[in-house]
DNA sequence: TTCACGATTGAACTCCGGTCAATACGACGG
DNA sequence: CCGTCGTATTGACCGGAGTTCAATCGTGAA
């Protein structure tokens, strides 16, 4: 319609290929989604900012939820590659360095790792799954470092809320005023709660 | 159309007042968000479920983010009653007293309790300052026990993460097969891992 | 240069959140 | 017993958002 008025080219495709598009679209999905709640980023803004139509986004993701999905997996998986430590080291030193990178990673995603992580749409089963999967690793990197002698199924119940014991302690790190408590000090303190709660157990 | 067919009166209109029709609503809403992911649960569904129109949700409640709200507001309140202890109880009684009260009200309300407080729509300002305010409570209820004197500002970001072991604990206990972690063997590590990391801070 | 594959479009469809004027239930006064 | 009045309640309507799909055109290979 108004097309014409415009001094556009008629065809603003620009073909690219299916790696990079996606690459592109979940970019554009991380900054979208860690701003905004779920329900208020629409398709249509996704495509406009992506200078793309909205079909060919449902050409990528079958569904909206499925983009949510791929969207909350690279930041999974961003997590899970930032935190890879060197295995050489000792068990000791590996927590407090995994703990240390992983604070790193809060800070430097920011709000955008407490809207994906908290936010988005947890009840949802596939939204779920991947969530426990991201807690999982930690678990089982931790249990790796543990003799496989005595190691109750109770454990895993009590890892399972350290991991929201770091978890939550992150989050409260970011939102409070500079000088609250400081990284250090929550490494030590994460550390030692694990310490005492693996003490507790496997005695 | 089809209505001349069934034998129902033509006009099913049944008055009620508005806190008994708020009240159903609300209960639904439990169900319903307990059930499904906010954006899969529509308006229509609810309306259907309760017998009413559309249009008489939305004279109770402006929006379907603010009827979520007052769903949310009112299991917070629940849990918030079921976990009123005795004040007069020393306060090592009260923190036992209070994670079993804990742990029933999770227990009996089950898998809804886990998509309310986890799911929902977290990343919305509105829902979380309700989840902040139960969190809060908490924490506050702990903080009133200990003596004002040494009080560091990082004390309440540890004590958050502390709700976050037990909330996540919780779940896992929840969803554990019966016989991985008893409920008193739950119990006596939050309280541990509670009273150690006070030790640590107040010293 | 041609061809064919597939990335890309845009229009159409449906469902859903939200609005609003009209309606009728039921309580109250006469 | 009967108006009549407030308001709970309806139903039709709207715009927008998710989803579908046939048609299109850019691009690498032959």
């Amino acid at each position: 319609m108004v097309r014409a008025a415009t001094g556009e080219k008629k065809t603003g495709r620009t073909r690219q290929t299916v790696e990079s598009r996606r690459g592109q679209l979940i970019a554009l999905g991380l900054a979208f989604f860690g701003t905004r709640a779920y329900d208020v980023v629409s398709i249509d803004d996704i495509a406009e900012a992506a200078g793309i139509s909205k079909g060919l986004l449902y050409h990528y993701f079958p569904t909206k939820r499925d983009y949510y999905a791929a969207v909350l997996e690279t930041a999974a998986e961003d997590l899970r590659l930032q935190t890879v430590i060197d295995p050489t080291l000792t068990s000791d030193v590996r927590l407090r360095t995994g703990l240390e990178a992983y604070l790193d990673f809060v800070k430097a995603r920011g709000p955008a790792y407490v809207a994906l992580m908290r936010g988005g749409i947890g009840s949802d089963p596939v939204i779920a799954v991947i969530l426990d999967r991201v807690r999982g690793h930690f678990i089982d990197t931790i249990l790796k470092d543990l003799p496989p002698h005595p190691r109750p199924r109770a454990l895993r119940v009590l890892l399972r809320g350290w991991v929201g014991f770091v978890e939550e302690t992150s989050l409260a790190w970011l939102e409070s005023p500079p000088g609250t408590i400081s990284r250090a000090q929550l490494v030590a303190t994460a550390s030692s709660v694990l310490v005492s709660l693996l003490g507790d157990m496997l005695t």
